[in-house]
DNA sequence: AGCACGCCGACT
DNA sequence: GTCGGCGTGCTC
């Protein structure tokens, strides 16, 4: 006994005082993890580093701040390695700080959204080159020829390289390394995209351009952060107004970010960036291989790739130095992820320019209300394009009221519609017709017994797709073809289709003009290549009327194009979401923006059983303030009740089920009369428009009965720290800035 | 997040 | 008798 406790003061007084640090790992714990550091290993706040976690090892970064005194030493482990790669420095870690505070996340899960490369963290491994000794050996083929001679230069060559360029195999050129003919050499790898020149080809602005592009260089000039919003129709040249302030950016000898919703990264998008600065700009995105998403990361955080454009992940890349960010389409609800980590790369954007202080440009024909209303209080700079430019014209846009002029009996679209339809292809002129819903029907019924074809698994209604004879659910992917026979009454053939789908509107086209050459763009129908080379071949003329959904809306110019109708100007409007009218005006804005950019005289017909609506009336007037206006009133009306209530309860859950499934423990267990909002990290901005400094409450929990014990608590007492679940309080956002 | 452990229902 | 469902707990 005696000796045991001699042992283990020993061990008190002798073990060496290991160096202990903070590590994020990439899992949910509030805080950073502690980890020793081995001797002779140097590691600072940023360092990105291995480390084991349970049975697995795992990528973490040194976090800031005093390690955590109260883990049990025994439980600590090594550090098993530093990656050689530049340490996210003090903005970035600031940064992601910031957001997982603000998105209420574990700290963890924002670190990794930055080191989302598998193995880019180590240095790209040298490339193996061949340069010529100037030693020729005494047999020379015709091959052997071709090959030093080609070498004869004393450059480097890569192998498979020099074996293309003279036209051999590349066991020619091993045979001549064997002779002695080449030495191995070690090459830099090359970079993956040029750098960009700012002065490769400038566009001679002028007009509203010029001016709006000599207001964003004077926000510029004046240095440090701010934040402008270029709101300009369709065709108006944002894009050459924020060149140039990339340029401007380049020239100071700092990267630039470009956030673009994933399918407006177009090789349309990546060409007119080429023209302009002479190179591609880095890409980054979902679909990126994984040796190129490790290669751009690196790049990036080495500054060797100068300027990324990315999808709304692209916001977390750890820039050398990074000196403006663009948000264009800043209004697109794809800047907003909604799992794991919930925030909007648009909000985000602002905080990482604000905390490093450079300037962020906002980009969008129709921007968001919170940024009209950011820019209505001043906090953010207003830039205003009103016209297109060149010969480019609006198109004029028309209401068809629709109890005016109904269809004919089993049809969609009206005669006025009809007619104008005609019009425009007996002139050779093509005619675009928009309705958002895929497929034949959106519902199937027996008229024998009324019964509706209901998805098994969620519910919701198979939608009817004549082209694959199959009925789908478009929640949940579920499908079965298309019965003949109701599964109710077992009638056969009195299955009726209610309402239209794309493939419906365009058999309705083709019945009035059996002649022309109708075609149906819908997601569902083929992959990216298919589309792609149907786009294509629209715009070589070789269709006249075109049938499409929501995926005509984004980036690809149908030159010929001179009438856009739109089927169901009111779907969506009435769908209980508090955004439903301005998604509305943003997406039909978008679509009737597709025509007129010929010179052509061009025109957008909407039909809608509401002509009185502020949406219709600002799309057709041209003037949307009034629209802002009144849906900024709106958003008042429809705050939630004053905090000593329940505010807003944001969810974290694993899925949506989950968060549904909370969402109906806490209408149990709140006494009636309480309203309870459900919001997602990335919706919550929505309730704190008007920058007042509101509560927003968070529950972390995953467990129903705890939450209604929770909800019950709170509403007794007020919200507070307790014990079984953790409950944070933070302020309005508006407040950071 | 992953992963292990542990406790009850249907089957090689 | 085992295989495997997911509820619970743990990782410095």
């Amino acid at each position: 006994m005696k000796d045991d406790s001699r042992l283990v003061m020993t061990e008190l007084f002798d073990a060496p005082k290991r160096r202990v640090v903070p590590v994020l790992v990439p899992m949910p714990a509030p805080t950073p993890y502690s980890y020793a550091v081995p001797d002779g290993v140097t590691v600072t706040p940023g360092s990105i580093v291995q480390v084991p976690l349970g049975p697995r090892q795992v990528v973490g970064v040194v976090w800031d701040g005093p390690e955590d005194q109260t883990v049990n030493p025994k439980k600590l482990r090594d550090i098993t390695k530093v990656f050689d790669c530049p340490p996210l420095d003090q903005n970035m870690r600031s940064f992601l700080h910031w957001v997982a505070a603000y998105t209420l996340s574990p700290p963890g899960y924002v670190a990794r959204m930055a080191l989302r490369a598998p193995a880019a963290f180590d240095p790209e491994p040298m490339i193996e080159g061949l340069r010529f000794t100037g030693y020729k050996p005494e047999r020379i083929t015709p091959a052997r020829e071709r090959v030093l001679e080609l070498a004869a230069d004393g450059l480097s060559w890569t192998k498979s390289g020099l074996a293309h360029a003279s036209g051999v195999s590349p066991s020619v050129v091993d045979g001549l390394t064997k002779q002695g003919a080449f030495e191995q050499v070690f090459l830099p790898p090359p970079p993956l995209v040029a750098p960009p020149d700012p002065d490769y080809m400038v566009h001679r602005l002028a007009g509203p351009q010029l001016e709006a592009s000599q207001d964003i260089l004077a926000t510029l000039a004046k240095g440090g952060f701010s934040v402008s919003l270029i709101d300009g129709v369709t065709g108006s040249g944002k894009t050459e107004v924020y060149f140039e302030a990339i340029a401007e950016t380049l020239r100071r000898g700092k990267q630039v970010l470009i956030l673009l919703p994933e399918i407006a990264l177009t090789a349309n998008f990546l060409e007119r960036f080429q023209d302009r600065f002479g190179s591609k700009p880095g890409e980054w995105h979902s679909d990126l291989a994984t040796r190129t998403r490790e290669r751009v990361w690196r790049q990036v955080s080495t500054g060797d790739i100068r300027v990324v454009a990315g999808a709304r992940s692209a916001l977390f890349l750890p820039f050398e130095d990074l000196g403006l960010i663009i948000v264009d389409e800043e209004h697109d609800p794809a800047f907003k992820q909604e799992d794991r980590v919930f925030y909007n790369a648009r909000d985000m954007a602002v905080v990482r320019a604000r905390i490093s202080g450079f300037p962020v440009i906002l980009v969008s024909a129709t921007p968001s209300v919170e940024s009209q209303v950011n820019c209505n209080a001043g906090r953010y700079h207003l830039v205003h394009l009103p016209t297109r430019f060149a010969d480019a014209a609006m198109p004029d846009l028309h209401l068809v009221d629709m109890r005016r002029h109904p269809p004919e009996r089993g049809g969609f679209l009206s005669p006025v519609l009809v007619r104008a339809i005609g019009k425009t292809v007996e002139r050779g002129e093509q005619a675009l017709l928009f309705l958002n819903r895929r497929g034949y029907a959106p519902l199937t019924l027996c008229r024998v017994c009324g019964h509706r074809f209901q998805c098994p698994q969620c519910s919701s209604w198979l939608v009817e797709h004549r082209f694959r004879n199959q009925i789908q659910c478009h929640q949940c992917g579920y499908n079965e073809p298309t019965p003949n026979a109701c599964p109710e009454c077992g009638t056969l053939d009195h299955l009726v289709a209610c309402g239209p789908g794309v493939e419906r509107i365009a058999e309705e086209v083709e019945k009035h003009f059996p002649d022309k050459r109708t075609l149906v763009l819908s997601s569902d129908l083929g992959g990216v290549k298919r589309l792609r080379l149907e786009l294509e071949a629209i715009a070589q003329g070789e269709a006249d009327i075109v049938v499409g959904t929501q995926l005509v809306a984004k980036g690809h110019n149908f030159p010929l194009m001179t009438l856009v109708g739109i089927v169901d100007a009111d779907i969506g409007l009435s769908n209980g979401d508090p955004r439903a009218a301005e998604r509305t005006f943003q997406l039909l804005s978008q679509v009737t923006g597709r025509a007129g950019r010929t010179g052509r005289k061009s025109h957008g017909l909407l039909q809608t059983f509401q002509p009185q609506h502020p949406v219709m009336q600002a799309l057709v007037s041209g003037d949307a303030s009034a629209f802002y206006e009144r849906e900024i009133g709106e958003r008042e009306r429809a705050a939630l009740p004053p905090y000593g209530r329940l505010v807003s309860i944001i969810v974290s859950a694993d899925n949506r089920a989950e968060a549904e499934g909370h969402a109906r423990a806490l209408r149990l267990a709140a006494p009636s009369g309480t309203d309870i909002a459900i919001l997602g990290p990335a919706e919550a901005p929505l309730a704190l428009i008007r920058g007042r400094h509101r509560f927003r409450l968070l529950v972390h929990g995953r467990r129903s009965s705890d939450m209604q014990g929770f909800v019950r608590a709170m509403l007794q007492n007020g919200p507070k720290e307790r014990k079984s679940i953790q409950v944070q309080v933070d302020v309005d956002p508006q407040s950071f800035l």
